[in-house]
DNA sequence: CGCAGAGTGTAGCCAAGGCTACATCATAGG
DNA sequence: CCTATGATGTAGCCTTGGCTACACTCTGCG
């Protein structure tokens, strides 16, 4: 009976704790929308064209799901797409997915300089660079421009 | 080996990226168990008991949300609990929680050494522990032991 | 020119992890 | 001892991000 029922009695640590938590969940919501602004980013770059059998076989998911995800994107004015035709970022779109390439490079780098190994590193930015804080990406600047 | 729409045009690349989502999607599944063993963890060994609204309110969810989880751990093996009773780890409960343990504080410790901030230290590894291999992990012991 | 087949889009299903509302248990005080 | 109240558990709903199945476009080639 650590805790007690009363009203005052509410520990600061423990609601801390939970808005930790309850970031991180929001972090996991926000990553989707992240993942696809940074592929579209990359196919419209590379080869001229993004179109969702693309994505979703870069994904790893079905071209239905790719689609869905697209529509979010759409519904929240980072992509625009007309049917059969591919698709776009639009400004707010290309400044995410330019903010999620440069965090994502930062997070490689940094794990390579910890001494991760490069297939490591990749395999779990892809991971962590949803959970990096600007905060923390700024740490990151410091420690790699002033090398060891 | 899966279903190749189309059979020479299969990039390596292209799978490989598509698999290191797939495993990120994966961690994330895993991330809420890991949540829930640590906290458990933590308060049997300074409450000695952990009761499902402690465990609602640490992690900032409703006590329904965490006695379906608690559930969970139940069905996995990781947990046991009898109706109106507090929640327990079997042992491989406790192997997980005292891992998760180790690694939380492996990832708070490489932060920390990058010169990022406590609090966001704290905020962030909750969410980047769950994507850290455990190649990186010895990667970061090994940082850490041999002080720059 | 027309059509086969790849690409695209839509519909409907599922599981997970949230929630609220309600019902049941346990226990501390009167 | 017995009841009021907080803790616990159950039911049912919602949203998200997967999937498959099916329908519709587009286009290159015969």
């Amino acid at each position: 009976m650590t805790i007690e029922p009363h009203p005052a009695a509410e520990l600061p640590a423990e609601r801390t704790q939970a808005r930790r938590f309850d970031k991180a969940r929001h972090a996991q919501s926000a990553a989707l929308v992240e993942d696809y602004a940074e592929l579209i980013a990359d196919l419209l770059a590379s080869g001229g064209e993004a179109r969702p059998t693309d994505i979703a076989r870069r994904l790893g998911v079905s071209h239905a799901t790719a689609i869905k995800a697209i529509a979010r994107l759409k519904r929240e004015g980072l992509a625009t797409a007309k049917p059969y035709r591919g698709v776009f970022l639009t400004a707010a779109g290309e400044r995410l997915a330019e903010r999620v390439r440069l965090r994502h490079r930062l997070v490689v780098d940094i794990l390579l300089a910890l001494g991760v190994p490069a297939e490591a590193a990749e395999q779990d930015a892809e991971g962590i660079e949803h959970h990096v804080s600007d905060v923390a990406l700024a740490a990151f600047e410091r420690f790699l421009d002033r090398p060891r």
